[in-house]
This record gives C-alpha cells, structure tokens and sequence, in this order.
DNA sequence: ACATTTCTACTACCAGGGTAGGAGTCGCGT
DNA sequence: ACGCGACTCCTACCCTGGTAGTAGAAATGT
C-alpha cells in the first residue's frame, strides 16, 4: 500500500477536511485559527501544494474554490502509525504500543477499551483460519 | 517534553547507533547499505547535519570521528508515538492501538503479549490511587 | 459609482532533509 | 618513495513544507 506520509500543516488541514466534508480555504483558516492563526494565503498556498500532492480536489463554486480530501482519514491514519511502526521498532507493534502507553497516561476506561479491542482481533483470527 | 522529531534517514542513522552503541561514518554506511546505499560521504553530511541538531555527538579516535547517540532509544521512540497520536488523533489512544491492529497483522503472540501489558497498566493505575 | 472586502493566482523566500562531489590529509603496503 | 584507500571538511543542489506578500478580479455596501 501507497505511504502516504502527511505534514503537520497538511495533516492539520485534513482534519478540517475530514470533519466537514467539503471546506473553503476561509473555513479551513478560521478553523485552524485557534491555536495556529495562519494568513488567509498561506492557508491557500498550502492547499494547493495539496492538490499538486494528490491529497486533496477543489471544485469550483462561483468564485470560491471548495476543497475536499482525495483519502479518507482511516486510510491516512493507517498507513502513517503503520509507517512509523516500520521505521521506530522495525513493526514491532508490541513495542510500539508499549511506548503509547507509558507516554501519555491511559484512562482506566481506554484501558477498557483496548482490551475489547484485543479480544475482538483475537476473535477475527479465529475466525480466519 | 521536548519532541525529538526524527526524519527518516536520520532515524535509521540513530538505529545503528543504538545497536552499535558507537559508529564511524563507515560503519553506518556499512549498516545501512543493505537496503540503502549511499554514499560515504551522504552519511558523513547527515551525521554533522545531526551533530548540529543535537541529536549525535563524535569524538575523536585517532583521525576517525566516532558518533553516537546523544539520545535513548526510548525517549525519541516514546516522543515519535505521543507526538503522532497528538496530530494523528488527539491523542486518543485507542484509535491508534486500533488502526495498528488493523493494518499491520498482528500474531496471537503479540496480542497475548498486548493482554499482558495491559493488565499491568492498569495493575499500575491501581498502585497509583 | 466608488471604496471595501474577499478570493484566487502567482511569486518569493527560508529551513531542513537528503544526496553527493571535490580538496586536502594521513597512513599503509609494496 | 609513491600511489591508493580511507577519512574529514566544505560546498553545492534539489525538493518539500511552511509562511506570506502582491496583483488583479469580483461581489458588496452605501
């Protein structure tokens, strides 16, 4: 599968893409403002580096350029933790997970969560074979 | 904490410098040929390049230089997941854990091993309180 | 009708990663 | 003594992300 490695920015701007669908490079900047207050044509720059990259369309809606995301956020989260799982610890997930776990404090609840998650996989490879 | 953001020549550099401990130029090159070759000099740039940043220091042995990480493995391998689970999913960690599951196959070893870690970060979280 | 806002498009610039060539040095084998 | 190989250091490029200014068009308010 392709590595579709995105940048901060670009990662940043995705997100906003992701939660509304469809969005302005007005809508993108109001939305990143609060915590990353960019000019109104950097926003713009970036979108179309964007879209010469692939990662994003634009249609045309009376004057204003609508953007839109070419991947859908499962397939780009995948393949960047797959990614980085490669690179860090050669796709020693254990590991890796073990890493998630110390570094940022897991509530009681995501603990919960995890081990459903686990079981759930353990099920599927039952299931498989 | 401080994010030790790696590229990824970088990181393969500081791979074998963890496993060696130390490193000439040559011997990275050597480490990395397989798979990655470049130039002697490639590897001497980046090395310098990584000095500057902190991120490797040499000293002198005879008229080698010899490097080596000025960082654990760990602590750049816990900062890489936290700092992609912040950008990636706002740190919500389950979707991270589920996303790896999901792309990379895991073996019923690993998800045992999983099951393990788990129910020690929680064993933890009870200590704690 | 004119000034103001809002957009796009184009251009520019810097930093850092990645890659490598050339110059000069030092030691070693023959 | 000399050439060769191994090294370091410096310089140079290209690419991409990130950031933004300027020009010009189009809608909008008054």
């Amino acid at each position: 599968m392709a590595k579709h490695r995105l940048a901060d920015l670009q990662l940043a701007i995705m997100h906003v893409l992701w939660d509304r669908g469809e969005a302005t490079v007005s809508d993108v900047q109001k939305a990143l403002a609060p915590g990353r207050p960019l000019a109104y044509t950097t926003v713009g720059t970036m979108l179309s580096k964007m879209e010469a990259n692939g990662q994003v369309t634009h249609r045309v809606d009376g004057r204003v350029n609508v953007y839109r995301a070419t991947l859908p956020r499962e397939t780009v989260s995948r393949s960047m933790v797959s990614d980085l799982a490669q690179r860090l610890c050669a796709g020693d997930i254990t590991q890796l997970v073990c890493h998630l776990l110390d570094e940022c404090d897991v509530s009681r609840d995501e603990l919960t969560a995890l081990k459903k998650l686990i079981r759930q996989k353990e099920q599927e490879l039952n299931d498989d074979k």
